[in-house]
DNA sequence: TCAATATATGAACATATACTCATATAGGAG
DNA sequence: CTCCTATATGAGTATATGTTCATATATTGA
């Protein structure tokens, strides 16, 4: 690992490079920042929580969460494709759930952090 | 709770209400969701890791991640307001920290998430 | 005092994101 | 078949975000 010209005196270029070396791949981080914004929308949260609460249909969610139809759909789309919610049809209800026990443990660790301060 | 044109079965007015009184303020989802949103970046992600490695300066930092040093400021900044990290001046250089012990907690449960797939 | 170094910070810019509006699709009732 | 309802989806748009460039600040050493 070339310092060129940082002058640090804290870690050795052979240490840096060791911790370079273990960090994961460019591809597995994005997967993860990717994930984590999921939850950095306050929309989406809401959305989680209410399902948490209840298994929901899109109008229901609308209401309870005082947004457009179609701004609930796109939102229940993203969390669809990243697994975090699952549906069922019912003729043409939608019924949307959480698909993903992690959740509850994710927020648990958020509020920790939180109430920190 | 009106469910004004909405002919879902699956669960009653005084549900909704209920459910919905018990939801977070606002404010609070808020501040959850700009938490979050800390770490759906792969740039701030990567400082995030290599500070869980080792106390680090600026310089050293732009180096590991491969990124100017303003950039680096920037997000170590936003960091720091938001108490994931720490820091000590030494002379002119600046050497960073984790400040929360509740990140690797965070980390491993979307590591969790993302291993299910 | 002056130059060099490490970091911080403001402005500008390109891209990403979340929402709205309009419309498509699809099932059920009449 | 036709209308109505529930949801999905595409285009457009305003705002948020992440980066770069230029520069400010501050400390050290000559």
């Amino acid at each position: 690992m070339k310092k060129q010209n940082c002058l640090c005196k804290n870690i050795s270029p052979e240490e840096m490079e060791d911790i370079k070396t273990h960090i994961p791949e460019d591809k597995t981080i994005q997967v993860m920042a990717d994930f984590f914004k999921l939850f950095g929308d306050g929309t989406r949260l809401k959305i989680l929580y209410y399902l948490s609460r209840h298994e929901l249909c899109v109008a229901d969610l609308a209401l309870l969460v005082n947004m457009q139809q179609s701004a609930i759909s796109h939102q229940l789309m993203l969390l669809r494709l990243h697994r975090l919610v699952k549906y069922r049809k019912e003729s043409t209800t939608t019924y949307y759930s959480l698909d993903d026990e992690h959740i509850n443990s994710i927020f648990k660790v958020a509020l920790e952090h939180l109430q920190e301060q």
